[in-house]
DNA sequence: ATCTATAACTTCTGCTACGAAACTAACTCC
DNA sequence: GGAGTTAGTTTCGTAGCAGAAGTTATAGAT
């Protein structure tokens, strides 16, 4: 494993702020940027001259909007510049993604974890970054999310599916292989994801709501992650939603978990059914109009838009982000969802913004990596 | 009236963020700001200095706990050396006061608003102005709070408790009194006066609920208020809080307005009572143990204690403020609104930090001279 | 009492990174 | 081809910063 030597670290503030920008919002021309940065042109040439001599930016090419005057001369970060390596750790797998400086997937790789032993899941994880790594010529930093929380982004204080309690994974791992390692929860890693790279870029408040095996709630206000202790613990995994919803395993009536998870919806259905279904069975069942499914997808539609409406209202966000695997949902029980939605909204309030993803498995790794571009580029990593 | 001459327009951004910052936190010692504003000891006397001189701020004494070494000299904002009025408009009702730099009350005083022309309401509040006004030296701007929402601070775009629509008030108010003017819609005006001089000052996320005539709500994240298009409109106004709940005006099932607002108690107990019912006679009924009061109180108690969990589960706040002229209804079914905040909360999750304020009808106007003062030392007034 | 350690605060100096202004460059429109 | 417009560069003066050295004020030890 070849381990990429810093670039991005002996940056003043400005200079930084210059190529997180770019990094941020794409090509920029230099008088763009001394407008974001209320700079002046002098400063910006004076900036922007040494970052495109190591090698972070790069002139590419020419504003296409060619309005009168001189042409804007865009530049951009190198995403090559930098590799970046994501593993999302579920009970059972280690999904892992290669990326470049700006989170595009150049290969992903999936492990079955055999074990759940610490040391055993980090040699699985050893080798699936040992894969990946040796496809490019240096990694700057690996990031791993999971369901569970850390404090520091350095020790696994608990992750239920895996059975861990207070475990030292990125000194571990940095100690297997080298690299700089964090670790976030993994709501926060996607919801991190949309916020630098995906559909939350251009606003400045959004939430994220994920569907899955749990339910997850991530929400940027302000340009920056809401970061509590509470929000690796799932607080609205157990939402109430409906009454007379059905009973999840700790007890509560009609609560996120029982009507919107995977298992949730898969187990009532099995139930209504008298025979085990997979999620997409299910899925396919209400679509094609099985009565019970059909129902029982319909109640978690209208869920989900109470749900949305509950953050929509007391967020006040530009966007809500629907994403996970079990996304899918929102599709089945549109109608429903959206019905409840605007029930539960006050009609003089603005119209939610809301935004279905299309969700592949390796999305969660892909969170992953982010986060570690995001230590990286913000200069947290002192390897 | 005598306007008083600017004192705080003159600074540098340096000069003006070490003002903020002990207007904000209040004496602090040179070293002490040096720190917090990461500048060096030296920068600190540097711009210490015009401050007193300009009378901004004043040494107020040395550090209470004296360890070993120079002991520090404290600097302080003087209160006095500015004052602001705030208004709060209601439908039939105008509450004034007059507020040092700290927001600390120095007067007050109120008139009936008779009728609701524009024109007649800024003649009723030009008289709480001189009276007001003539008792110091000189006012520095004047801030007007409602129940409606204005997307400038200076025209209000909609009041329903006036029916006012587009009414440039600000406008009409410098014309009567040469003072500088900023209108702002009465729940975020509460909020920014909790921010800045009350329960919220110490934490950088929190939010505010109100329960009045109507339900109110406001957030501050990342020490920033939350602003929203949505957010003067009283999004939760008609929040979904208990299926089986009363009908309220607009045809929500026990929505926040019905369950909780002074109105929406009363209505129900008088039902009750086959008499109408004033909304202390309501609290004192239940606290006494009248059956239905008690009933309908614990009811609107547990409503509430959703709201707060639903609210708390969101938006993950250090701390929950309920204020407002209903606040009482916290007191009297507390029992039973913190009992619903736990059912509804994850038990992992931490403990809900809840503020109850004892709530006297000029905070309202109170947070109208806040939102004065903030426009003020900020610098957006230009008069 | 006197000395030492510590910390707050002041004064001075040199440096850095900024904006302003003058300039060059590249393009469009007439 | 010139006028107008915008992008980007170069140069220069300077505001405001940190850092160092010095001063002041205290507690506690000797």
């Amino acid at each position: 494993m070849h381990v990429a030597s810093p670039l991005w670290n002996g940056l003043t503030e400005p200079a930084r702020s210059v190529a997180l920008e770019v990094l941020y919002h794409g090509p920029l021309s230099r008088a763009e940027l001394a407008r974001r940065l209320s700079l002046s042109a002098g400063s910006l040439t004076r900036l922007s001259k040494p970052l495109l001599d190591i090698g972070v930016l790069s002139e590419v090419g020419i504003q296409p909007e060619n309005r009168i005057g001189r042409p804007a001369v865009l530049l951009d970060v190198v995403p090559t510049s930098r590799f970046f390596l994501g593993i999302k750790l579920t009970g059972d797998e280690a999904h892992a993604v290669l990326t470049t400086l700006r989170a595009e997937v150049i290969a992903s790789e999936r492990a079955p974890l055999d074990r759940r032993e610490p040391a055993e899941v980090v040699a699985t994880m050893s080798g699936l970054i040992g894969k990946l790594g040796d496809r490019v010529d240096g990694i700057s930093a690996l990031g791993v999310s999971l369901g569970g929380s850390s404090t520091d982004n350095l020790t696994v204080a608990r992750a239920p599916y895996l059975d861990w309690t207070d475990v030292p994974l990125a000194t571990m791992l940095t100690e297997a292989t080298g690299l700089p390692v964090v670790v976030e929860n993994d709501v926060i890693a996607v919801t991190e994801a949309e916020h630098w790279f995906g559909a939350g870029r251009q606003y400045e408040r959004f939430a994220v709501i994920t569907v899955g095996m749990g339910v997850g709630y991530g929400l940027v206000v302000h340009d920056k992650l809401v970061a509590s202790p509470d929000a690796g613990i799932g607080l609205i995994g157990h939402f109430p939603l409906d009454s007379a919803g059905p009973l999840c395993p700790m007890g509560h009536h009609g609560c996120s978990y029982s009507m919107l998870s995977i298992p949730g919806i898969r187990s009532s259905i099995s139930v209504a059914l008298g025979r085990d279904v997979t999620y997409d069975e299910c899925l396919d069942l209400a679509a094609t109009g099985h009565p019970a499914a059909r129902r029982i997808v319909d109640d978690g539609g209208r869920a989900l838009g109470r749900l949305i409406a509950l953050v929509a209202n007391l967020t006040m966000p530009n966007k809500v982000i629907l994403a996970g695997d079990g996304v899918r949902l929102a599709h089945v029980g549109y109608d429903a969802m959206i019905e409840r939605l605007h029930e539960d909204r006050d009609p003089r309030a603005s119209r939610v913004n809301l935004d279905i993803q299309a969700f592949d498995f390796f999305e969660w790794a892909r969170g992953a990596a982010v986060i570690a571009i995001q230590n990286y580029v913000l200069g947290n990593l002192h390897p």
